[in-house]
DNA sequence: AAAAACTGATTACAAGTGTAATCCTAAATA
DNA sequence: TATTTAGGATTACACTTGTAATCAGTTTTT
């Protein structure tokens, strides 16, 4: 898998929003949540392309970037990495940690029990 | 939040089966599953000292750690962190991708669903 | 008592990370 | 055309992390 340290997930996550786009179209998205220097973006971009996560194409002398692999794709392994590390691979206790500090709510509740239904169905 | 290494809470983790424990008890235990050097253990634990994570009693020229906080407490928060990174902080999500992907097991499906009642059970 | 072994403390060192600044080149502007 | 600017490439630098080795003092052993 490849590992991205959570600087680099910001940035990849900003990209994931709407692509390809430039590295000024990113800049321009992560300026409203975090501080970072436009240098600092860049930096992160091109480790992000150093590790696979992304790819760009030239037009003219910008590049045009889009990543590797779908959001989806990447949380499932990292929240199975996730699992695996604080609960043995099992998703219920964490689901279960929640429910007892009252972290739930009937909202999350109810996206619960239409993902089992869900996965019921499929079963049939 | 105290913000702990992978490697740094495979050793808490190992404290965690059973403390107090002293030094050489916790290299013993982490050494069936990993092949760290008793000397990288004693760094890990020293730093996990200096993170606030354990505390220690002197019993002649040994330490005797303990946990500064449950396991419990411990991972809720990284779910908590996890789920906002990676969820915007809702769990259904997470869930949901699992499902998707056939990372579901019955007996998954059956311990969310006790989770489900028992949280339910609490509220009325 | 001298040597060996064990304990924690200190030091080491490369790779990864956060956070840029500087450099170099091409495009835009004055 | 001379200069400023915008883009990417390279360099920087302190802190964290993985993974120990060395040091120094105290028990054990011989």
């Amino acid at each position: 898998m490849i590992e991205l340290s959570k600087a680099e997930f910001e940035v990849l996550d900003a990209l994931w929003q709407d692509y390809p786009a430039t590295a000024s179209q990113i800049i321009a998205r992560l300026s409203d949540e975090k501080q970072w220097h436009e240098k600092t973006i860049k930096t992160l971009l091109g480790r992000l392309v150093k590790k696979g996560a992304l790819s760009f194409e030239k037009e003219g002398r910008q590049y045009i970037y889009s990543p590797c692999m779908e959001r989806a794709e990447y949380t499932l392994k990292e929240s199975q990495n996730f699992i695996e590390r604080f609960f043995s691979g099992r998703i219920a206790p964490l689901v279960s940690g929640f429910a007892k500090s009252e972290q739930l709510s009937q909202q999350d509740i109810n996206e619960l029990k239409k993902v089992i239904d869900d996965w019921e169905k499929q079963q049939k």
